[in-house]
DNA sequence: GAACACCGGTCGACGATGCCGACCGCGATG
DNA sequence: CATCGCGGTCGGCATCGTCGACCGGTGTTC
């Protein structure tokens, strides 16, 4: 595979880079965060601006993202032909299970949000979708794992970051934790991403049988859980169910 | 104001001719419709793919956006002040209305949403955070126009698309509209976007009083007009002050 | 209040770099 | 089985992006 255009990959880490930091930068802060000269940095964030890829504030003449990357965040999920085959089996389970239903892929080393269902409570709730959840502490992460060696490849040998005393954080339980999920079909993460919230979750496969997501349902402990502390069973048939529905609307006809 | 980084910007166009298109695009498509040789359409690809902002589908080779873009929107969402703003402040309106809110900021030729609250009851309802409204057709749309001579002048001279037979389609009525809109402080449209819709909106200022976005409710004509097919005066004013409020929260103090 | 440091932005020369069009292998198609 | 069109590659040429010095304004410090 031939080089990379320079100029552009030196745009998209400046974007990734304004993405990153939570305030607005300057140039000479960019220009500095990624090694350029003043002058190529300037080029490079004039264009941007011009595109809507970035805005400046022009008190500040500091520069922070654009709008165009909300307007094309919005096309690639209109595009995204996963997510339109599982809006309404998303819906139905999220009311069948009464909880909160989440649809993600594999992007980078995380699992992307790509789509969000509220729990059918009136409880306060804000859209998710967009955001990364960790691979190694989420069921969606560990589903997509199991049936990934190139991403659990990349993940490498941990420790990773603990967000709860149950966090699995050591390469040797990970990997225990994804042959169990591709021997059971399904994963659980109770309390490992945060306290008092439990998910299962199940893959989703396209035509081709290639894992391209996951979909699960997430809640509070003392609804998720029976009170043995394992995931309910009925919970766990009704996301299994329906990550087989969406992938049998993919084409994936033979099971 | 030298000029713009040549593969930056086709590479911009790239992406904005995917996000067009509503279905995947071939290499040779691409660069037909931008005029470019192949080989130079297939590099800037190749770059933007190993960024994540476009995908390849390995069966038939086309294009699509990539997921990098949908984090990257969800980024400049995290970073935007009005909407950090404005939240708390749309939820109240929409609790008190009893109607759906909009948040809405000057983008190209039209009014990109940035923030959507439902309406609080339990209709099905998509969000459209992210999404295009017309600038000459919505609430919105006509506030930020009345308050910007420049993009009333990039909006041309019309005739503009008819949605519906209510719709403003004549530069000299909406010109009239915009003055009239100057004059009261709001916006409505009804039914000018949709058959049984209506829209109220006012203007948002930051500290410096530029006009930097607009709040709308929209709802079915028969609640958000009285029985004379005027929007209701308390909604109108509903409106208004969620506008001021956050203005206010913006730096804009003096009144 | 003056010297200073630092900012965002510009400029022009140099040469690395991205552009182009011919070419390749493959799969679909008749 | 020949042909067409596809996505992808390659290498030479000159264009285009890069770099560091430089400018004018602003806020800071002593």
């Amino acid at each position: 595979m031939p080089g990379a255009i320079q100029s552009l990959s030196r745009a998209a880490a400046i974007l990734r880079l304004l993405a990153g930091g939570e305030r607005r930068l300057g140039l000479s802060e960019v220009a500095a965060g990624l090694g350029l000269a003043k002058g190529t940095a300037h080029g490079i964030l004039r264009t941007l601006q011009q595109e809507g890829f970035v805005e400046q504030d022009p008190e500040s003449g500091k520069y922070q993202l654009g709008a165009e990357l909300l307007r094309l965040g919005q096309s690639y999920l209109d595009v995204h032909e996963l997510r339109a085959r599982a809006l309404v089996w998303a819906d139905d389970l999220a009311r069948a299970a009464g909880e909160t239903v989440y649809l993600g892929v594999l992007h980078q080393r995380g699992v992307l949000v790509v789509h969000h269902v509220f729990r059918p409570d009136d409880s306060r709730q804000v859209l998710e979708v967009g955001s990364m959840q960790p691979l190694h502490a989420t069921a969606l992460g560990k589903v997509l794992l199991a049936y990934d060696p190139v991403a659990r490849g990349e993940l490498g040998d941990g420790p990773w970051e603990a967000f709860t005393a149950r966090t699995v954080t050591e390469p040797a339980a990970l990997d225990a934790q994804c042959a169990l999920v591709r021997e059971r079909g399904w994963a659980d993460a109770v309390e490992e991403t945060w306290e008092g919230v439990a998910s299962v979750a199940a893959l989703i496969r396209d035509r081709r049988r290639n894992p391209v997501g996951a979909v699960c349902a997430s809640g509070a402990v003392e609804t998720v859980c029976g009170p043995d502390g394992a995931v309910r069973p009925s919970l766990v048939a009704s996301v299994r169910t329906a990550a087989r529905a969406i992938s049998r609307d993919l084409g994936a006809h033979r099971f």
